[in-house]
Parts: structure tokens; C-alpha cells; sequence
DNA sequence: CTCGATGTTATACGGTTGTATAAACTTTTG
DNA sequence: CAAAAGTTTATACAACCGTATAACATCGAG
């Protein structure tokens, strides 16, 4: 029985030290990557694996909450960001690169955990964008949720596909590589979120016409044109 | 040998029979979905697909040509539109269902036909925007090449991330998830789009200032700080 | 009618996967 | 020191994968 201290530390590093390693290959190779991979790669066997977490499922859930963990945890330090920002400060620190590759694995493959991931960001930047409207800085929108969910899955989703052209990253080129795309989408980022792409308000204003009144507003008014 | 006319008719038919399974596999369940169940799909057994098609590589490759002429020739038919106005109108036609979805796993994946996939749809939206700028609809961008990669991948990137939020969608669903997700974005697209979503100018000044001249400036003067 | 080419299936082989089991090794404890 | 508990490995098994091979079925050509 595990009585002494250095007993129960061992037993919990080697529990995630197995761990870590199958986030770090989870991160890099995908979700598919076997249960031998991720023992070759902690310097043991696969059997192991097994036995200390049951079943590569169990152990996914793990890695999962871990990485909730440490993105929650490594996002708390700052102030109210948008995804966009939080991953750009992440990506900063190549320690978080492999936490931060297996988020957007996630978050692409569309689980459980991807879902609770997107939802959270989702209400995050809700409440980011209600402070800016609050203090002058965000326009306000006629949908904020809407506007919300739009920002974080475009964002994300363009952050995604960006890096899924990027043939087989490995753990040292997550961060150069983030801050690479990052770079290059703030230009046109700051262009659209400031001065938009279309001249003219007529499609917003046919398409609200045509829509009825929009969500939230109560438009009791008909001030058609 | 075959040389009377019925014998190659059928042939064709044939292979045409299996390569459009293994479409509709490969778009509802992924590229990992085995060869027997694009056999088991068709009415067929294994064998035979790798008697036509030699092996999986070759049947994916042969998906990947068929996919790419089906796309842009029904995106022909109508004037130069955005990525997304051409999705649009795809997912409003259910016969195109398979088609699509497997435009966008082939997106998501990021392999060659991926690639080549979004190279177009960039270049597109380059022509397309240009149009629109020299016809007073478009602002101009101080890089737009880099917009318009921006939006394709935004956009694209962002319906990807909604389509594999709803779980293991079957071929009767693309359509109308397709369209509902598009509702979805429209008004937030309209709004940031004509509006933006800052109020100040102040971001994008500051970051012109720090960042030097756009792109296509050549800075010369050694400006630090 | 026979022959041969072609469409199709049945079967099998080597590989990899997740996982179960038992043995070997290491460490702690009485 | 020896017994016990925990750690790690070796091995095996069943399932599935892509693919190769040979046999069977079908049908037109000479």
C-alpha cells in the first residue's frame, strides 16, 4: 500500500507523466494516435497505460480535463480577452504550445469537450463585448449572441483552417507558427472590425426590412428607409 | 476484351457507381471510413474496388477529381461570387449535398485537394472584391490579398467549426443544417461587414502606425519606435 | 458450343489497433 | 530478511484495416 509520501508522489508523476505525454501526441498527431505511440513516446509500454487509466477513453477524458484546466487556469491571469487574444498571448509562451494545440484539436473534432471549450468562449466574449459597449469601445449589436458565436467560430475556425494547411506541425513550430498567422490576419482583422468591407448600408438595411424587427429591439416604430 | 459499346458503358457505370459511394461515404463519415463500407454501401464486395481503383489512394484521388470538376462547374453558372455566397447557394440544392460536404472535409483536412481548393476560392474572392471595389461597393484594403485570404478562411473556417458541432449529420441533413447555420450568420456577417464592430479608429492607427507602411509600401527610411 | 475476357465474390495474409492476463521487477513494510 | 504491495513488461487475443489472389459467374466472339 502507497503510506509514505514519496510513494504517492511517484505514483502521481508517473500517472502524469503518461498523461502529459498523451497530450503532447494527441496534440500533435491527433486523436488516432494509438495507445502505443503515446507509451513509446513516455518510454514505456502500452500495457501500462492501460493499467493506470482503463481504457484510452478514460485517459482522453483525462487529458481533457487537464487541458480545460490549464487553459482556464493560464487565461485567469489577465483581464477580459476575446479567444482571439487569449490564444495570441498563449501562443506567446511556447510552454503552453502543446495545451494549446490540443485545445484547437478539440474544438475542431466537435466532442464533448471541443463543445463545453466553444460554449465557454462563446459566453466569455458575450461578457467582453457587454464591457466595450459598456464603456464605448464596442459598437453595439442588434444580436449580441449572435454577433458573439460569430466572432468566436470565425475567428477559431479561421485560426483552424490556417493551420491545418500547415503540413504535420510539430511541437516546436505550434508557436512560431501561431504567431505567423496571427500576424498575418491583424491587418485585416483591424481593417474589418473598424471600417468594414462594404461602402454602402443597403444590404444591412434590406436585409433588417426584410428580416422584420431585429431580435432584442423592440422596434415599435415602422421607420422604414 | 471489351469492345462492344454496352461493355464499356457498363463499365463506366460501374466505376462511376463506386466512385460516387465512396463520395458519399467519405463526405458523411470522414476519410478514415473503410473500403468495405463504401463497398457494403454500393452492394458490393471490397475486392472490387480495389480491382477498379487499385487501391484506396487511388479512389480517394479519383473522388478528389470528380469533387473538384462537380464544384466548379456548378459554381459556373452564375456570375463571380464570395466562397460563401457559393456555398450558399449549393446548400440550397440538396442534389449538391454530398458534393459540399466533401468540398469541406477536403478543406478541413488540409491536404492537397484541400489546398488547392482554397487557393481557388482565394483567388476568387481577390477578382471578387476587386470588382467590388471598382465598382464603389467594396472598400479598399491596404493589402488585399491578405483580406481576402482573411475572409475566405474566416468564413470557411467558421462554417467548419458549426458543422462539426452537430453530431454525425447524414446526407439529408447537410442541406438544411447548411442553411440554418448560414441564417444564423447572416445578420452578424451584415453587420460587421457594413459597421464593423469598433468604435475608434484608434487600434487599427496605432497598429499602422507601429507596424510602418502597408504592404506594397516600400519603407525605406529606417523609422524605429 | 466453346473459349476467353470481364465483373464479382470468397478467402486469406500481414499489419495495427485496443485491451486482457500473467509474469517479472521494484519498493515498501512488518 | 521476507512478505506484500505496487510498478512495469511480455505476451496474447480478437477485431478491423488495406490489399492480394484465386475461384466463380456472366456474357459476347469466333
Amino acid at each position: 500500500m502507497r503510506t509514505t509520501r514519496t510513494d504517492v508522489a511517484s505514483e502521481l508523476t508517473t500517472r502524469a507523466r503518461l498523461r502529459n505525454s498523451a497530450v503532447e501526441i494527441f496534440a500533435v498527431h491527433g486523436f488516432d494516435a494509438s495507445v502505443r505511440d503515446i507509451a513509446a513516446h513516455a518510454g514505456v509500454t502500452a500495457g501500462l497505460i492501460t493499467h493506470h487509466f482503463g481504457s484510452k477513453q478514460k485517459l482522453r477524458e483525462e487529458c481533457d480535463a487537464e487541458v480545460l484546466r490549464q487553459y482556464t487556469s493560464s487565461k485567469r491571469e489577465g483581464m477580459a480577452m476575446s479567444p482571439t487574444q487569449s490564444i495570441a498571448s498563449m501562443a506567446a509562451n511556447d510552454e503552453f504550445a502543446p495545451m494549446l494545440l490540443y485545445v484547437l484539436r478539440s474544438v475542431r473534432e466537435g466532442g464533448p469537450a471541443g463543445v463545453s471549450l466553444l460554449e465557454n468562449m462563446i459566453d466569455e466574449t458575450v461578457r467582453f463585448t457587454e464591457e466595450g459597449v459598456a464603456s464605448g469601445i464596442v459598437r453595439p449589436s442588434r444580436d449580441p449572441l449572435a454577433r458573439a458565436r460569430y466572432m468566436v467560430t470565425t475567428s477559431l475556425g479561421g485560426l483552424l483552417l490556417q493551420l491545418s494547411l500547415v503540413p504535420e506541425l510539430n511541437l516546436a513550430e505550434i508557436g512560431p507558427t501561431l504567431r505567423r498567422i496571427i500576424d498575418e490576419i491583424t491587418l485585416p482583422t483591424l481593417e474589418l472590425y473598424t471600417e468594414g468591407v462594404l461602402m454602402e448600408k443597403r444590404y444591412l438595411d434590406e436585409y433588417l426590412l426584410y428580416i422584420g424587427d431585429p431580435p432584442g429591439g423592440t422596434d415599435t416604430t415602422t421607420s422604414t428607409s
